[in-house]
DNA sequence: ACTTGACATGCAACCGGTTGCATGGAAATC
DNA sequence: GATTTCCATGCAACCGGTTGCATGTCAAGT
């Protein structure tokens, strides 16, 4: 059976070191306050009682306890992962913790996890909220928030601009000599999807190329599947689609139809999480999630250390990574 | 500019209702100690200021803090999100909060993580941890500990058991009438590998075909492709790799040598983290990875309110799902 | 020698709750 | 009507730190 050793406390250290509990607390957080001479002491005695100062009661009169939060709305997407991760090595240099929180894309759960970590963090990263632009201001009104993927005016965001990749794909396209183009998109009711169906709209004007649109129905790698005959029938020779997961199901689908890629057709994906593990790898737009979780902690720290809103509206591009999924129009 | 509310205090409530603050604090922990009347007066007072009980001063006096830590190895590998999900799940249903940890599979960067957790969580779930028993020994002293697939005598532990699916692949290939088979490595200090090479090992033996062992080198995806080679030069037929990762790469590197799947080799995977969005759909080992986060987080839960430990061993079995990459033998 | 100042340390209040015990009044018992 | 019992509530100590202010000491300044 395995015991268990109950706290040192400040006060049992100070006992053993022959001073007050105010000098250990300061051996700790101020030493320059102290001599030389007492700090050692202190620490010795610390040492031998293997005192741990007590996060919660220091947390509690000091107001600050090193936790900031991270809320996403699915961790299973492979899109937030590298965010989580870059997030937490950021908030680790500062010497954060970081509280992560999975709202499964439900408003409800969203809201009450923001509440249920008000009390015990310092400030708050929302990362594609499905709140209101409301709820989110009411939150922002209680404790510092950072957003990363969503644009409010007076509230600091980090903003993943994949129009500037999707423009380059367009390019890159047109450039092979397509002419016609399909843009398989995503849920209709997504910041990104509007974003990306409207920038190869845009850019496939400019360059004087047709662009189709067929929706998804299903999640998306399925939806990517069964769309293969739509794709097919509007007789374009290359596409766009939302993200990598419909992109890999599109290449399924292909694949069962005897359409190879790229030789017979071209393929681009969007957010570029599936780390070239296609056959054949897939040419991708850039996600820039790690810069964007980093950003949105090192901006969050700021303004705790500053004690100050400014509004910051970063804004990180997105470029095409050409692999082996695009090739000249016949 | 935003302003930021001050926390309404126990203090100010017990002003406004005319009552002490032991009481308002009972309104909310014990209600039934007061008579109703009190309780809806207190209530209606804490409404009307919004107030809000704050976490940490309660931690500090009772010593719970309603938090429970977890950590995993490397929150990109496709196999912990739904583990993290289920464990967040869990945690909720007893309004418990999750502290997510990421170690990068770094045994420094473990230790150094639970000791940050250690004074702000009840407990803690090791998930796939890195460090030496002694070390996982030595936290477990200090506050209360679960781990996945770590098998530690005296500290409850939840184990996949890949084994029992691994030998129902090997059956499955049997049957089908492939005589020789490959198993495709994986990271030779881990503990999974070893778990499944034994296990494959033992069904070959007893089924009476024969197993070649191809090391991986590089990381899953890349060593799974670059092992095609070696792994036909063997002669088999057919191949059980490590992950379904390597499995993938293996994928890839069979069609680049137009090798057809599963006309002309049968595959298959483990964990099934993919989601059957290979093409063709891979044949794989589920992985209960949903459950163990589940079961370790409820066993944590339970060590809390028992305050016992007892001496936990839950072995969650697994089992083959077959899809399209496996067939008859030419 | 006397004041002044700097510096090291202690005292005690405070952060915001929880909880064992005391108290007072009403209801129950005799 | 006096005594016991019970219940609702208040008092005050406590959880384990932090911090503004007071105090005492010693060296420098005049």
């Amino acid at each position: 059976m395995i015991k268990r050793t109950k706290g040192v406390t400040i006060s049992q250290v100070a006992d053993a070191a022959g001073v007050a509990r105010s000098s250990v607390s300061r051996a700790f957080t101020r030493p320059d306050m102290l001599s030389p001479e007492t700090v050692t002491r202190i620490m010795k005695a610390a040492e031998a009682l293997g005192y741990v100062p007590n996060h919660t009661a220091r947390a509690l009169s000091t107001g600050r306890h090193g936790n900031v939060g991270l809320i996403v709305p699915d961790i299973a997407n492979p899109f937030f992962p590298p965010l989580i991760q870059a997030a937490q090595l950021e908030a680790d240099r500062s010497d954060f913790c970081i509280f992560l929180g999975n709202t499964e894309e439900n408003p409800k759960q969203e809201d009450k996890l923001v509440g249920r970590f008000a009390g015990q963090v310092e400030g708050l990263v929302l990362a594609s909220s499905r709140l209101s632009d409301e709820r989110i201001r009411a939150h922002a009104g209680l404790l510092p928030l950072v957003l990363i993927n969503r644009d409010i005016d007076g509230i600091p965001r980090v903003l993943i601009d994949s129009g500037s990749g999707v423009r380059e794909a367009v390019e890159h396209l047109a450039q092979l000599g397509h002419r016609r183009i399909v843009y398989v998109s995503g849920p209709s009711n997504s910041w990104s999807n509007k974003q990306r169906r409207t920038a190869i709209k845009a850019a496939a004007t400019r360059l004087g190329i047709v662009v189709e649109t067929v929706p998804a129905v299903l999640a998306s790698y399925n939806s990517g599947r069964q769309a293969v005959g739509a794709i097919l029938a509007t007789g374009a020779t290359a596409a766009v689609a939302f993200d990598d997961l419909t992109a890999q199901g599109v290449l399924a689908g292909l694949s069962e139809k005897r359409v190879s890629v790229p030789g017979d057709f071209s393929l681009i994906g969007c957010d570029d999480v599936l780390g070239a593990v296609t056959y054949p790898a897939l040419t991708s737009v850039s996600n820039r999630s790690t810069e964007a979780g980093r950003v949105a902690v090192s901006l969050l720290l700021d303004m705790l250390q500053s004690r100050a809103i400014r509004d910051v509206r970063y804004v990180l591009e997105t470029h095409l990574v050409v692999r082996n999924t695009t090739t000249a129009a016949r």
